[in-house]
DNA sequence: CTGAAAGCGCTTACAG
DNA sequence: CTGAAAGCGCTTACAG
């Protein structure tokens, strides 16, 4: 029913391994017969047959996308969005398509990202996370595919072996708390995600430094996590408020936490920045539009989607290329939630 | 180099045809046989070729996923990425893989469209968004190609011919207000998105109504229209106070765009829910933590793009059946930025 | 510069 | 119950 090679190389008179050498543009083929060919093309409509094509090419020119099978809570969180934003852009000027990972648990990935490799759907996968007792990416070492990690290794014996795009996480966040630390503020919380990802442990690495460098000594009860973005930030702001020595300044895991963190902060009638000083991470449109707006680190989301396709092309391109680490950088954004801390 | 059904074959000491009529788990095939291809299937890591498999079946067992070409923005708004988990959920359990649309134009998303279906990519089609002079919905109708609209068409004429699931709008839109009317205020604001989506026509529509139905004049002024969500809300709000009878309640066309309206009530020190009430649409996760918490209403997004795929896969099953249109009911979500107007 | 033939890895009538 | 053959719609050596 579909208008097939055949009946292009039928109407302009030619065989059909002639159609498909036009379709490739190869220059053996004369221009009169490529006009020809061309015109029937147009003619008929016809568009190859991309299961054909794929099936003789050994190439789907697809990429698959992995969403963390918390897919429920994160992709509430704006990163996976923005994320592929930047995926998208950069797949859609290569001309990649892209499929995305529909399981829901971690056992489901696992089969469904076997299933994508070992039938072809794909010739390259972007795994969006990186977290403890993943199996999914020591999968893909083993079967030696193509891919890229959006984030960096759990295992740091991984870390040669794998191509990562990520931020210096680490060095983010103890920039963030010596800002904090410059306002004057000593009494400082940390609101991690949850611990089993590579961003929190690096989060709290930067922080744990910064005060080490101050000689502020690190206290256990000011630093909390919550996997759970929805209640999370406020159950946080309940626990560490009701300390001895509340602090006088958080630092957030992200900016969809740190506005439940507000708004907790708003039914306990303390005032931001006044009596409480908040810094989050990754520079969302709602780090924007809260009130007040939040004084966060940009960690360019979108440049990590785009780049971590960018180095998995490359990669297909020539699999003997060694694994190549990418860092983004960041940037503080200074809105309105930080201030110096008035001598009491 | 990877395993194919000959291989199969060979080790389970049958013919190809047998191997993929186990495969098929084809009822003629012998409980003893079976078994054996199954063992050497295992033994051997076999996993049938998806390309081979589609080329025969004229079947790709995917469903394309089309993101409004703006997507730059829309992706920011938790809408897209709740209907598309609602997708995903639905789609996993069917056993559907998902392409995702990259084209950030218009004219290049109507191209990967048609490339999508003539090179048969997609068994199906989501379509994420209804909107003026849209070419994509009436090329499907053409072509006669499966797909379900999330929304409502924008032409009336074509809503017999396609399928659609979509809330009531109009009917969301006249509640809301008709709940503002009824806490005493009489000055109502509306802040629609994009003029162009059926959405904004449909809010608008209701809004309308119930202040007709309540007697109460339209008035140009109070409504503003602003598509770009970002800043939208905030200068929708600077027009609206600029008036000489600013509202006292604003409905506001989501969550995001209530953020924004939020902050700049803030920074003119216009107290919500005492001076100023604030009631949106869609009850993101943002909208909960807000300060105040939204007063919204619940579309129930996870929904829409749940049936929609369930309409999308009926529909391929069989095509002679008539379009369906499903209605996802709403549902009030009373928070903390609506209060009675007090007599002034 | 172009065509005939083989093959990519499956499935499915058709035989037996 | 199972196999041999044809075919899905392409591409690509191999000839000429």
């Amino acid at each position: 029913m579909a208008v097939t090679i055949k009946d292009v190389a039928k109407l302009a008179k030619v065989a059909p391994s002639t159609v498909s050498r036009v379709i490739a543009n190869n220059p053996r083929i004369s221009q009169r017969t490529k006009e020809r060919v061309r015109e029937a093309m147009e003619q008929l409509g016809y568009y190859p047959n991309y299961n054909a094509r794929s099936l003789v090419n050994q190439s789907t020119k697809t990429l698959g996308i992995i969403i963390p099978s918390s897919a429920r809570i994160a992709f509430q969180n704006p990163f996976f969005p923005e994320v592929i934003r930047g995926i998208t852009t950069k797949a859609y000027v290569e001309k990649y398509g892209l499929y995305l990972s529909t399981g829901q648990t971690e056992e489901e990935l696992l089969a469904e990202v076997k299933e994508m490799v070992q039938s072809r759907r794909v010739d390259g996968i972007l795994l969006l996370y990186a977290k403890q007792d993943d199996k999914v990416m020591p999968y893909l070492i083993e079967e030696n595919f193509p891919f890229v990690l959006v984030g960096r290794p759990y295992d740091d014996q991984l870390k040669e072996l794998v191509s990562f795009v990520n931020n210096d996480n680490v060095k983010a966040a103890k920039m963030v708390t010596e800002y904090i630390l410059l306002l004057g503020h000593r009494k400082i919380g940390f609101i991690g995600g949850n611990l089993e990802y590579t961003v929190t442990i690096d989060h709290k690495e930067g922080y744990r430094r910064a005060l080490a460098n101050a000689g502020i000594p690190f206290r256990e009860e000011y630093v909390v996590y919550y996997d759970e973005v929805e209640e999370g930030g406020q159950e946080a702001v309940i626990e560490l408020m009701s300390l001895e020595e509340p602090p006088t300044a958080l630092i957030v895991a992200d900016d969809l936490m740190a506005l439940g963190v507000l708004r907790m902060l708003d039914e306990m009638d303390v005032s931001v920045p006044e009596e409480m000083s908040i810094i989050s991470f990754n520079n969302a449109m709602i780090s924007e539009l809260s009130s007040p707006p939040l004084t966060t680190v940009d960690i360019h989301i979108f440049d990590l989607g785009f780049q971590a396709t960018e180095c998995l092309i490359e990669k297909m391109k020539d699999p003997e290329r060694p694994p190549a680490q990418i860092i983004i950088p960041h940037k503080l954004i200074k809105r309105q939630t930080c201030r110096r801390l008035l001598k009491s």
